[in-house]
DNA sequence: GAATTGTCGGTACTCCGTACCTTAGACCTG
DNA sequence: CAGGTCTAAGGTACGGAGTACCGACAATTC
């Protein structure tokens, strides 16, 4: 249906100039419907929201996650994470100018701030939950961790190239996810391979401490009244 | 200004409890103000909106943990970081109930969802910013990473809590800080040297400590200085 | 005691988002 | 071709969040 998808980018293309011409809260959806040609039930039939219109391509790239993540084997799955990563990246930077109004956008209205968070946590979510499965439910945490390196690390290469910092966003991904590897990859490989974490044997009430080992006894024992207190 | 700190109270108690009672889309904020016993725009001037009034402590807890870490010296800069997320973490232990209840609700709004991932993002800006300032902007990254870690693993432990899957919240905290400090230790330590960053000399950095917990904080703090010695 | 300042409640308004209804065109079906 | 159904679109009406504005009523100050 072709009809339907241009329909659907008259109105981002509108939302767009509108937003850059008046403002987000000085643009009503009546004013997009209009420039758009579409009446205002169609907008939101077809965009969610006011909010959604900013991020119409968000459900074609956590399903193209997904799909990168679902079909990786156990001997391709760092590199099915880092071209999940960089698939992402890709289309950010193939939007280009879009991509920068966005940006503009996002970091001048807080309610598209939030909006942008909560999608970048949906991308996390599916890290997360095939890295868990891959590491097992006693390395939960690391897969947690992990999940968030990864798009944070996106994250920090995007927003550069966004910023206009940098002219080679690829190799900044490249050198990132090899920062990534050497962090986390030693322990991710061991945890992959099956090895448990021990938790602290908690008998009856016990409280555990971590000091820093440079502390004097002195030091340490002020430390301990004062966090116990 | 006690009589407006109760109004607040009783606000945000009406709010949880009618949220309760009817869900979050039936309950509006007529009904809250009323129950309350304050005018609509009483509400609104002093919650702000809707959703923020299931996250009144949200200031609070973003000035504690700045407060925190603004306070460390660069010795002292780890046990910064594990200090201002535990008191992250025990102010909502502390809640209890309340807190269960926030957490049942974001996790069937989504509005409130995205709200609430919008706010520890705001958490982890601030472990970001000053983990960032620590190691320097060619460690920009591994800041990143790091103050997304820290967070990331108070979350992990906050929700085992939440769900009913641990009775020792603390001491899982301290063995998720321990991990951290395992994965992401020595590469913090070593950015730390080139920005000025005296870190733990010897290898491992951290000296973790059981001990029972009906010990007085005096009698803790012997304990420590005796086994140290 | 009068003026001022700040706080609270009430009213009116805009606009987002949803529910409902109607219409126009495409596609069978006899 | 006549009639029926199904789908996609626009129009209308409504509820409710959030804002702007105004008046009432302390509390403070001179």
């Amino acid at each position: 249906m072709p009809a339907t998808s241009t329909a659907r980018d008259r109105m981002v293309a509108a939302a767009y100039e509108l937003f850059e011409e008046n403002g987000y809260d000085e643009t009503t959806v009546d004013q997009i419907a209009e420039r758009a040609g579409v009446g205002r039930t169609t907008f939101f039939r077809m965009l969610g929201s006011k909010e959604a219109a900013i991020f119409p391509e968000h459900d074609v790239l956590t399903a193209r996650i997904e799909a990168r993540l679902a079909a990786a084997t156990p001997r391709t799955r760092q590199l099915a994470i880092f071209e999940a990563a960089r698939t992402v990246l890709d289309h950010y930077l193939a939007e280009g100018e879009l991509a920068q109004a966005r940006y503009r956008l996002t970091r001048t209205v807080p309610a598209l701030r939030a909006r942008e968070i909560a999608g970048m946590q949906r991308y996390q979510q599916i890290f997360r939950e095939h890295l868990a499965g891959w590491l097992g439910e006693e390395n939960a945490l690391l897969a947690e961790v992990g999940a968030n390196a990864v798009v944070t690390a996106h994250n920090h290469v995007l927003r550069r190239w966004l910023r206009g910092l940098t002219e080679e966003p690829h190799a900044e991904f490249e050198a990132a996810m090899e920062q990534l590897t050497a962090l986390l990859g030693t322990a991710v490989r061991q945890a992959g391979e099956g090895a448990s974490f021990a938790a602290t044997p908690a008998a009856g009430g016990s409280v555990v401490l971590v000091l820093p080992s440079e502390l004097s006894p002195e030091q340490a024992a002020d430390a301990v009244r004062a966090a116990l207190s």
